[in-house]
RNA sequence: GGUUCCGUAGCUCAGCUGGAUAGAGCAACUGCCUUCUAAGCAGUAGGUCCUGCGUUCGAAUCGCAGCGGAAUCACCA
């Protein structure tokens, strides 16, 4: 098959990684040394400070009782011994309990010819026969378009699902639209009841933002009643319940459950105009998906999960009939899952289409890409499904991710300080074709294809700055700094990939091709060694970040790396280098450097340009 | 109130399973374009890693307590 034969050429031109043969050999004279059993995984193996001498350290402290030495000697003695036995080993040193080692130039040398043109350096190869691992992501409601939390949420999920690709995981990408429930009722309730007909093509407004209106207006005469209530003297928490808008929506809501012709053909048209309105805003971010799950067509599977755990016994039904599960022996308390009028709630939609999800793909793990505000709720998911008998609970994951703060605050959309995805975006474009213009070096592209470089960069830009944080953490959306262009930017690392393509470009018309052999040994500078070894990382680096479910270790491998390479070129003679061999060396580490911030970039869902 | 998460430079963030003198970017200030893209590079300045106690050869990292902030605990999703 075509896969095995690109792998296994792979393999032969790779070289084995230095860390693993310094780990062993330091577990292997351990050994032989004082006779101590260590697993060379365990042993402790950084980068050397930039301080001091050499490339990687071992800290020898964890050994010093058992092998009864002291820190200095032990050091010393291990040294020797693993200098002696890897050829790659230059030379050691030891300062305190740190056992420094310096690795071979050539060591360097030939890991950069052996990568140089490896278009996937970095990117292990996906097993299409593995058992799946499914990622859902986005899942927005119908009833308003996509704003700023929507946004971390898909830039996400889509990175998470490149990055576990590019770990070799087989990755499923879906949606699931909550297309139904008492939220798209009050839409559809305020657009009968205030809209006037009004559509899309009628108003010129995108679908989704048109429904988000109704939403908004469904709230505001909501509001306006519950006041009228209490104003009578009402308690206000009665109010809501009686508010004829609210009573409404939630006879809307079990007609809709009871499958009445003329709900379903009002929803069905307003959901089309949303899910136009969602295809254009996904397109634009660049996300999209292997399959798309409709709430409307599993929540039922969710109503059977209920009826076989009551008669499982693990769920029960209390007397105005709503149906629960007991959670008070896991700490937690009693979770509905039916309401008394017989419709379901949210966890009752989740139960059936995690039973679904996993009767399709057969997966190793269910990932759900879901704001922290949701962590209880994917906790008595999990123990629900326990009970149910699922022994594949456990493989569902919640990529749990922080939310999105504004400068003045959270977002709060019946305060209208949501920021809307299109129009960021769209103020992201504006803002690359000014920075464009002021720089003028484009002149000669046509309309078209700067077009799709102010795109590319305005996307570049709003990708980068939301991935570069922690997902686990809450960040601070400053607008201000997310159309920054310098520093710790996508643009940063883009500008970069442009420079060195405008190099590999000239090189090649000069006849330089990073393919080319070296004909004799070099050493390194130490500009170019610290490149070198910033590329070497690449691949445990992204291990670590699939490993954490983290592309802003991803995001920041990048820019570190572009720094370095920065850094290199600024003082250090590419093409006007005059020995030949030196030459093509830093052209073959100019080509590696580009196709790592390719690839990469390339995990965060951005792309990056040949020219800026 | 219960549970969970967070607290690192003026601001935004790195700092992975404990390791050497805690790092970037932004903002401020200095330099560097006749030379491979200055959207860059080099430098200066900026710290009680919230506080206290503990664990140990060693703590921003682990534990406990306190202070401050956030989320959640709905017949919303």
């Amino acid at each position: 098959m075509y896969f095995c034969n690109l792998n296994l050429h792979q393999e032969n031109t790779k070289i084995v990684m230095i860390e693993q043969n310094l780990q062993q050999a330091v577990a292997d004279a351990l050994k032989r040394l004082y006779g101590m059993e260590v697993a060379p995984a365990t042993v402790v193996l950084q980068a050397t400070k930039k301080e001091f001498a050499g490339d990687y350290t071992v800290v020898v402290f964890p050994y010093v009782k058992q092998a009864r030495k002291s820190p200095e000697q032990l050091a010393n003695e291990l040294g020797a011994a693993v200098k002696e036995a890897v050829a790659e080993v230059a030379d050691y040193n030891v300062i305190k309990g740190f056992l420094n080692f310096v690795v071979d130039d050539s060591y360097w040398v030939r890991f950069v010819t052996a990568e140089a043109t490896d278009a996937n350096y970095g990117l292990k190869q996906a097993q299409p026969d593995e058992s799946p691992v499914v990622v859902e992501y986005s899942s927005p409601n119908t009833n308003k378009p996509l704003h700023l939390g929507h946004i971390r949420n898909n830039l996400l999920g889509w990175s998470v699902s490149e990055l576990l690709a590019a770990n070799g995981a087989n990755v499923k990408k879906v949606n699931l639209v909550n297309d139904r429930g008492i939220h798209i009722c009050k839409s559809m309730l305020a657009w009968l009841r205030f809209g006037n007909g009004e559509t899309p093509e009628s108003s010129g407004m995108k679908g989704d933002h048109l429904v988000g209106k109704y939403y908004v207006e469904f709230d505001k005469h909501y509001k306006e009643e519950i006041h009228e209530l209490t104003a009578k003297g009402m308690d206000e928490e009665e109010a809501k319940k009686q508010a004829p808008l609210m009573v409404e929506a939630q006879q809307m809501l079990k007609r809709w459950e009871e499958g009445d012709k003329e709900i379903r053909d009002l929803w069905s048209k307003m959901n089309g105009w949303v899910y136009a309105g969602f295809d254009e805003t996904y397109r634009k971010m660049g996300v999209g998906f292997d399959k798309v799950y409709y709430e409307s067509n599993t929540y039922l599977l969710g109503k059977e999960l209920v009826q076989k755990g009551l008669d499982m016994g693990v769920l029960f039904r209390k007397e105005d009939g709503s149906v629960w599960c007991d959670l008070t022996a896991d700490g937690l308390d009693q979770k509905l899952l039916l309401r008394k009028d017989g419709t379901s709630v949210y966890m009752t939609q989740d139960l059936g289409t995690a039973l679904l999800r996993h009767n399709d793909f057969g997966a190793e793990r269910l990932i759900y890409v879901v704001g922290n505000e949701q962590d209880y709720h994917f906790k008595v998911l999990k123990l629900i499904l326990g009970k149910l008998g699922f022994d594949w609970a456990d493989k569902v994951y919640h990529l749990s991710y922080g939310m999105v703060e504004l400068p003045n605050g959270k977002m709060k959309s019946r305060e209208g300080t949501v920021v809307d995805a299109d129009d960021l975006i769209a103020e992201m474009e504006v803002t690359a074709e000014e920075m464009c213009r002021d720089h003028g070096k484009n002149d000669d592209m046509s309309p078209e294809q700067l077009k799709e470089l102010y795109h590319m960069l305005a996307l570049g830009a709003l990708k980068y700055f939301i991935l570069k944080v922690d997902p686990t953490k809450n960040m601070l959306f400053n607008p201000a700094e997310s159309i920054d262009f310098n520093g710790n930017t996508g643009p940063f690392i883009q500008y970069t990939h442009a420079r060195i393509h405008s190099i590999v470009r000239k090189a090649a018309e000069q006849g330089v091709d990073p393919a080319q052999e070296l004909s004799a040994p070099i050493e390194l500078t130490d500009k170019e060694r610290a490149v070198v070894k910033c590329l070497h990382d690449l691949p445990s680096t992204v291990a670590s970040a699939a490993a954490n479910y983290s592309p802003a270790m991803v995001a920041n491998y990048a820019f570190d790396l572009a720094k370095s390479f920065n850094s290199f070129y600024q003082d250090t003679p590419i093409l006007r280098e005059n020995d030949p061999v030196l030459r093509l060396f830093r052209v073959k580490l100019c080509a590696l450097v580009a196709l790592s911030l390719k690839n990469t970039m390339h995990i965060l869902g951005i792309e990056v340009p040949e020219r800026m």
